[in-house]
DNA sequence: CTCCTATGCCAACAGATGTTGGCCAACTGT
DNA sequence: ACAGTTGGCCAACATCTGTTGGCATAGGAG
């Protein structure tokens, strides 16, 4: 028992390929529709045992949403392209993962992944946000900002796929966007 | 036959409390967990009903999701005004009608909802982007970067509830979001 | 008053879903 | 080789969901 995490044990290709389907399913479909039936179909595997390694659909999802915007460090960003690198390090971290998708889908129907969200945009980008010194009362309101835009462009581009910002490639979305995210920082 | 509009019926009433109901239910819980027997007993009528009066739940939610931006006339606004009109039309419309909200909770979970959102927003705001002459090629990109950064407050302010969005009154909002529309309409 | 229709409720069904417990086979340390 | 542990599957349960049909009652037309 003293050894939990060293064994590396013989189910854990199975452990990923679970959390592999779910956070596909949980992307496209939402958490209510991604049924534990579902996603062990997609895993070739029982539904029986999602529930013996994650105890619950909630407990799978939680494992699922696991999130982190690894934001760069923006004190070594020139101070006016802050907007440009910050779109652009959004649309990487966000295109070939889904787990975003999943947690704004899941949004909706799960607190759960509501306050996963307000974490993520609060702490991280709050802590970004305030590495470059700018007034420290309006830090947490120009991270809020930052978020309505970068999360209003997820929304619009992977779940409701409004046509013109899903063609948008991403160049045009850093050149339109990049300003407005270059504005909320240092306006 | 000939009269089937004419004619007030007594379930009129009935009609229209369901139709509150769903919208609440909607709105607050998105579409799977906004269960027919939640609405109903929310108006103290039999789930039956729902099903008599709007066929099924599909058709319920089709009915209380009839939304219209209700945008005003473009051409009457000072050109370098229309960012701040917009921003502050968005917001009366939205405070205290339900029913974009429950629009969005629902776009994760029901394909039909993610529609509708996307008919609203291109056709009626590239309507309204349309009626200044902007150049033709641009016009529904620049509709579809207002639409991102609408919804992302929308989503930010009454889905996810981010502190520092919430927190923020209209006033502000206006001041920060305005030059964004403004640029992304003109810019 | 008498029909007929509109309005409402109750009870039930069929299907799906999260979750559980028991059983078998495969692996592993001794 | 053996015993114990781990990985996997099957079947079942309880619950909830949308949906349906039948039955009572109230209101208006004749």
């Amino acid at each position: 028992m003293t050894e939990s995490a060293t064994r590396p044990r013989r189910s854990d290709a199975t452990r990923a390929t679970i959390l592999r389907a779910a956070r596909a399913r949980f992307a496209a479909d939402g958490y209510d529709r991604a049924t534990i039936r579902a996603i062990a179909a997609d895993a070739r595997i029982d539904p029986s045992m999602v529930m013996r390694y994650y105890g619950s659909k909630e407990g799978l999802f939680a494992a699922a949403a696991e999130f982190d915007l690894r934001l760069p460090d923006l004190t070594e960003v020139a101070p006016d392209r802050l907007g440009e690198v910050l779109v652009r390090h959004f649309l990487d971290r966000w295109e070939g993962d889904d787990t975003l998708a999943a947690l704004l889908r899941a949004a909706s129907a799960n607190p759960g992944a509501a306050e996963r969200i307000r974490r993520i945009f609060t702490d991280q980008l709050t802590a970004a946000v305030a590495t470059f010194g700018t007034d420290p009362v309006t830090t947490a309101r120009r991270a809020g900002l930052v978020a309505s835009q970068m999360l209003g462009l997820a929304l619009t581009r992977y779940i409701v796929r409004l046509p013109p910002v899903v063609e948008m490639g991403p160049a045009e979305v850093v050149a339109w966007v990049g300003p407005t995210i270059q504005h909320y920082l240092r306006g």
